[in-house]
RNA sequence: GGUCGGAUGGCCGAGUGGCUAGGCAAAGCUCUGCAAAAGCUUCUACAGCGGUUCGAACCCGCUUCCGACCUCCA
């Protein structure tokens, strides 16, 4: 079994990999909130935790990967006075508010479709965890740890602090936090119930205006901010799973706040690896619905969007984020999308041609070497980018030698036939988007690309490249190669 | 204001105290009726200023610039 080492936020070094109870991997994902269309900055998490799951996978772990629906909505932070995201978008269209949920929720899966990634084992969604939520609080305000004013239910932060290290994961004092300037400004509501500013809300008391209430112990009301992801992930993986993971932007409040919950409830930090993703920033600033910079998914891949010189196919895009470590910012470009894509094809065109070798009895040399650095990339902190640029060269090996320029032996073949590809489709999750071409299409392009190289011989190039002009007018290049005349569609 | 993270060749993006990252773009060559594809070759950078060292883009200090978080965020 591979050695992996991966970064863990917590202790901000690079940690062996070892699962609370091999062969079985916990893994909680804070999931989506189903309040609007998915944008590119959504893509990011999904994307390289799939790596991740898929990776984890082939070494022959058992994976239970918990994402959830956050269809509660988290309150809003402005003048809307804590009402809720989506029971806000609700009353605009006029719709229930779980239509509105499942709208969203249905864009989201259609996303992670396009994008070829493994589905999560359980999808639980917030609005059916409400009882255990209440029971979670319940344990909490029993700790000591809570209390209820006025109907709704605070996390006592100081009264944590006294015996916790609130702030551990996301690298803060509490005194910093009460001192903050930040704090001047934000005038929230509820803030005359909490013994102290920092603390933050469990369950909310309901106003008449909020559509999605339910009722607790406390208030005819709804779950505060944090308490969901501590209440499922404690559900469906236990008081202690193994990783936790997330974008940068929730390392605080979010999981620092889970972790609070889950400690006061269980005595227990709920993940032995918390992991995060960085952001994708558009023209060096994050995208974010809040600074109005999103490009969604769906325009995204249409191209329809002023920032966008062209569409990008699904695959692009992730091949795009992969080619950049997790840990750092990406920066959207449309030269870096194109590049990406152009790059991908040539990977997929090399897979392609890797089926037509044939052995030598001389050896490349090279093989064995890259395919174990491959390997060593993916153990490294899932080091994607370095994983890419091994995968090139074992390319350039397979071109090289399809051109007669180079040899691979059987032994070297056999490598390539057992890994190239099942890194590139099985852990990257790539996939061939070229699938859509059926066979009858096929068998039509063979006939026009027989009848042109018969035009050839004949010398009757007017007929040879009036075919290829035309079919390059409806998107298929033709490739004139040693064994024959390819196409593809461009 | 507090905390943290960045600054790498035309562009994107890895990485490391001394040895080619990789991709894209560009140029030349091979192949070829032409083109494309493919192959080969070329392009050698690490914000600035000091310091440590035989040697630093990589370690330390300072400076400049940028970003993230500080109770909406993937």
């Amino acid at each position: 079994m591979q050695t992996i080492q991966i970064y863990n936020t917590y202790t901000r070094t690079i940690e062996k990999f070892e699962p609370l109870q091999p062969p079985f991997v916990g893994i909680y994902l804070c999931g989506p909130t189903v309040y609007g269309l998915p944008h590119l900055g959504h893509v990011r998490g999904p994307v390289f935790f799939d790596v991740l799951h898929r990776y984890f996978k082939k070494c022959d772990y058992k994976v239970r990967l918990v994402r959830n629906i956050t269809d509660v909505g988290h309150l809003v932070n402005d003048a809307d006075e804590g009402e809720d995201k989506i029971a806000r978008l609700a009353k605009i269209e006029q719709l229930e508010p779980m239509e509105v949920a499942q709208f969203y929720t249905n864009k989201y899966h259609e996303m992670l479709n396009a994008l070829n990634l493994l589905p999560a084992s359980i999808e639980p969604r917030a609005s059916g965890h409400i009882i255990e939520q209440i029971e979670m609080i319940e344990t909490i305000i029993k700790n000591g740890y809570a209390y209820a004013s006025n109907g709704s239910v605070y996390f006592d932060v100081l009264k944590y602090s006294a015996s916790h290290n609130y702030g551990k994961l996301s690298g803060r004092v509490l005194e910093d936090l009460i001192a903050g300037a930040g704090n001047e400004a934000r005038e929230l509501e509820g803030q005359g119930e909490k013994r102290n500013p920092n603390d933050f809300a469990l369950w909310k008391k309901a106003g008449p205006e909020h559509i999605m209430q339910w009722n607790s112990p406390w208030s005819r009301g709804f779950p505060g901010w944090h308490i969901e992801c501590s209440a499922m992930s404690k559900k469906y993986l236990g008081d202690c799973f193994d990783i936790h993971g997330g974008g940068m932007d929730l390392l605080f409040p979010h999981h620092e706040s889970e972790i609070a919950q889950s400690t006061a409830c269980t005595s227990h930090n709920p993940a032995k690896y918390w992991m995060h993703h960085n952001m994708i920033t558009i023209n060096g600033q994050k995208m974010a619905k809040s600074l109005n910079n999103g490009i969604s998914v769906q325009a995204f891949f249409s191209g329809d969007h002023p920032l966008l010189e062209k569409a990008y196919s699904p695959m692009t895009l992730k091949f795009f984020i992969l080619m950049a470590h997790y840990r750092g910012t990406l920066d959207f470009s449309n030269t870096a999308l194109q590049a990406a894509e152009k790059g991908l094809s040539r990977l997929m065109a090399a897979s392609e041609t890797l089926k037509t070798i044939n052995p030598s009895a001389i050896e490349n040399g090279s093989v064995k070497l890259l395919v174990d650095e491959a390997y060593q990339a993916l153990n490294d902190d899932l080091n994607t980018p370095i994983l890419i640029s091994k995968l090139f060269e074992l390319a350039t090996i397979i071109n090289s030698a399809n051109g007669g320029t180079t040899a691979i032996s059987e032994e070297e073949l056999t490598l390539l036939n057992t890994h190239f590809d099942s890194l590139i489709f099985d852990i990257l999750g790539l996939k061939t988007e070229a699938s859509a071409i059926n066979e009858k299409l096929d068998g039509v392009m063979q006939m026009l690309l027989t009848m042109r190289n018969e035009a050839k011989q004949n010398k009757n190039f007017a007929l040879s490249d009036e075919i290829r002009n035309k079919l390059s007018d409806l998107g298929f290049e033709i490739k004139d190669g040693k064994e024959g005349s390819f196409y593809s569609i461009l």
